[in-house]
DNA sequence: AACACAAATTCCATAAAATGGGACAAATTG
DNA sequence: CAATTTGTCCCATTTTATGGAATTTGTGTT
């Protein structure tokens, strides 16, 4: 009943180490704990080979087990390992340019940004030559119910998933202007989904506006915020309006700098084999 | 027995999928291109064995080459993996909300442990914004026998499972307070079952006094402790006992984050989409 | 262009690990 | 308490990994 599988079965590898990172894949769209016998019917591969895989997974710290001995959970090495691989990403380079060059043309401090453990994470900030600006660190984190970025990362989720994720965590109030309540948040949500870009509107530091925008990611949920952030006392809401063509150029710059490890021009590749 | 590594290989795993993941790891690290004969001279592996690895890794699409075929750099599929791993953390991320709140309530270091090969495991960790603070690392390892969470773990054990684990582990005596006698270890954790709490009174480290209990699970054994931890300084066992009712309240609600995150719990959240 | 040099790649016999059907155990259900 | 589901173990067979040595490829030098 629960399991309709779209036989997406079939975990594909030539090597027994490639099928263990399709199986990690499969792992990590999981946003709920998973039992052996359920990853069984998801991926067809045979019982006591995925049990034997899983064993491995979680003897190296990269899955843990709840105390029942029947429930996997993503473990910290596994996220260590997520997080270590976006803040070191090689492309940052590339996107670091992209990124300066944004801030050239509107003339403001702008960041990249991705969720990580329920919490907008920096991976890259330039900042703009202004002497009154915001000083924030790359790496540093921010809650994602009072930041432009936030707000769109949660507006893609899937309704449960969203609020599995918002009901234990409190909607602390920074500034007067931070939604505390869920259903004003969830209206927000609504109308960010809707235009596609988000505000934050001095709603986590006093004085601070954001818009934000992803970068646009064709296999389903981004998972890169691009932003500009600018002190009220130079920046409102229809000047950030003005900034958005630019704003969303350098998203879709970035999206194309992802798009271009794709393996779509494998057909070169194809004549050395 | 075959191979005797001489400590210059850091790259540790039993087994071939576990040297895989430890591999990845180093690469996650990088955030410049890196070279084959780099990486031998950095995880001492030989040069063969590196080479077959970055092959499958590059013919999965995990690593892209470079046009001088001589510089690998991540691919786009490893990236995806690490973001759709962070996109679907929603239980750390909640937890951590909740440690988040427990700490700001109470004003003191605190952290998530689970039971882990027989030793305490730190999953998660929030500090105090107090500057004299113990630094302890989420990932790292405490024995069962002087940390608070630990004699939690061993109290809803069943005897003769807990001996079995307590005869394998020496009763090592970190501070002068750690209880090194097998019967009174025996007596200090029938009083940790009925008060359905417990302290580690610097027994562990000098200075260090915690308090914890664990979230409640309905089937079953838990393998989720919640703890507190200060500097006795700021801290004793009677101000302790009155943040135990925040505390409670903490670990019931990490205990409703686990309970939503079961597969089964679809169900009812079935009627959002 | 011929050379030296370093790095990448291939070879291959041996050792190690993965595989998965089946047996078994443990927990869950009716 | 029997029936069923789910996790774990066993083990003969197949597949894969291993790494020293040899070979090829590419770079830099005079």
């Amino acid at each position: 009943m629960t399991t309709h599988r779209t036989d997406m079965s079939r975990l594909e590898g030539d090597t027994p180490a490639q099928r263990l990172l399709a199986l990690l894949e499969v792992i990590a769209g999981k946003d709920q704990f998973f039992t052996l016998q359920g990853m069984v019917d998801e991926t067809g591969l045979p019982k006591p080979t995925l049990h034997r895989m899983l064993q491995q997974l979680e003897s190296s710290g990269m899955l843990q087990r709840e105390a029942d001995g029947r429930h996997y959970s993503k473990g910290s090495r596994l996220r260590r390992l997520a997080e270590t691989l976006l803040l070191n990403d090689t492309i940052q380079g590339a996107r670091h340019a992209v990124l300066t060059q944004l801030v050239d043309e509107v003339g403001e401090s702008c960041n990249i940004t991705a969720l990580s453990g329920g919490e907008v994470l920096y991976l890259d900030r330039v900042e703009t030559s202004a002497p009154l600006r915001f000083y924030l660190h790359p790496g540093s984190r921010v809650p994602v119910h009072c930041s432009a970025s936030g707000k769109l990362f949660l507006a893609q989720m899937a309704p449960a998933q969203r609020r599995r994720l918002l009901d234990q965590m409190p909607l602390t109030a920074f500034t007067h202007n931070t939604l505390t309540d869920p259903e004003a948040l969830e209206a927000e949500i609504e109308t960010v989904r809707r235009q596609g870009y988000a505000f934050d509107d001095e709603e986590f530091l006093p004085g601070l506006l954001c818009i934000a925008v992803l970068a646009p990611n064709p296999d389903g949920a981004s998972n890169t915020g691009l932003a500009i952030q600018a002190p009220v006392m130079r920046m409102n809401r229809d000047k950030a309006l003005a900034c958005l063509p630019a704003l969303q150029k350098a998203a879709e710059a970035i999206a194309n700098i992802h798009r271009e490890a794709l393996p779509d021009a494998a057909e070169l590749a194809s004549a050395d084999r």
